[in-house]
DNA sequence: GACATATTTGCACAAATAAGCAAATATTAG
DNA sequence: CTAATATTTGCTTATTTGTGCAAATATGTC
């Protein structure tokens, strides 16, 4: 299935340690942060927080916001959450097979 | 923190469109599963689906149990469901800092 | 023992990935 | 226009990763 595919590009940008930083770093942001003050918490080249952003946005992981000279960055909660959840769902879910009972 | 890595590379062992698949493989299974069962599911060599499911074995997402000349995976549901949703609630979560109200 | 089956390992190779730096681009401020 | 700030892009480099094949290992069967 494609959804696999997409599921899998989902988790795969996830997955590396400086992208989820930045993905925890969105999560205690109230509002939108720029990529200036994202880079800092992973301590990496700002062209790498931007690559590392862009490819997040690919996923569909966090929204990008241009204002001015900056670009502001938003977790997509909602969906991250919910591809997240429906794989958890999956897993250990409560799927039809319940042949023990 | 440490906790980040070792979820970062839970998600990267996801991530991945083959390992993937042996995982939604496992998933519609009853029970554990040998390797050569699991390897039609992506139809690659069986020393490929051999080192995936090492790696999935290594971040905990199966289990394995040798049973004569096979191997049989079981996967280990709750906790990558738990791990899973971890991550989802501090994405979307009713985290602390609710100030909209 | 010989043989079949299941899995792992060593090797090689191609492709992808992460990283930093310097230069380019965009935008704002003076 | 010039200078400063924010971000992206081009380049290079080192490393990792996914893959297949053949050989090795392990175990069961005859």
């Amino acid at each position: 299935m494609s959804n696999t595919e997409e599921l899998a590009r989902l988790l795969k940008a996830l997955g590396e340690f400086n992208r989820l930083s930045l993905v925890y770093e969105l999560c205690q942001c109230e509002g939108p942060e720029n990529a200036m003050c994202l880079c800092e918490c992973c301590s990496v080249d700002a062209s790498v927080a931007s690559r590392h952003l862009k490819a997040l946005a690919q996923e569909n992981i966090v929204q990008i916001e241009s204002r001015g000279r900056e670009r502001l960055y938003t977790l997509n909660r909602k969906h991250v959450a919910a591809q997240l959840r429906a794989l958890a769902d999956e897993i250990d879910g409560e799927h039809e097979s319940q042949k023990i009972a």
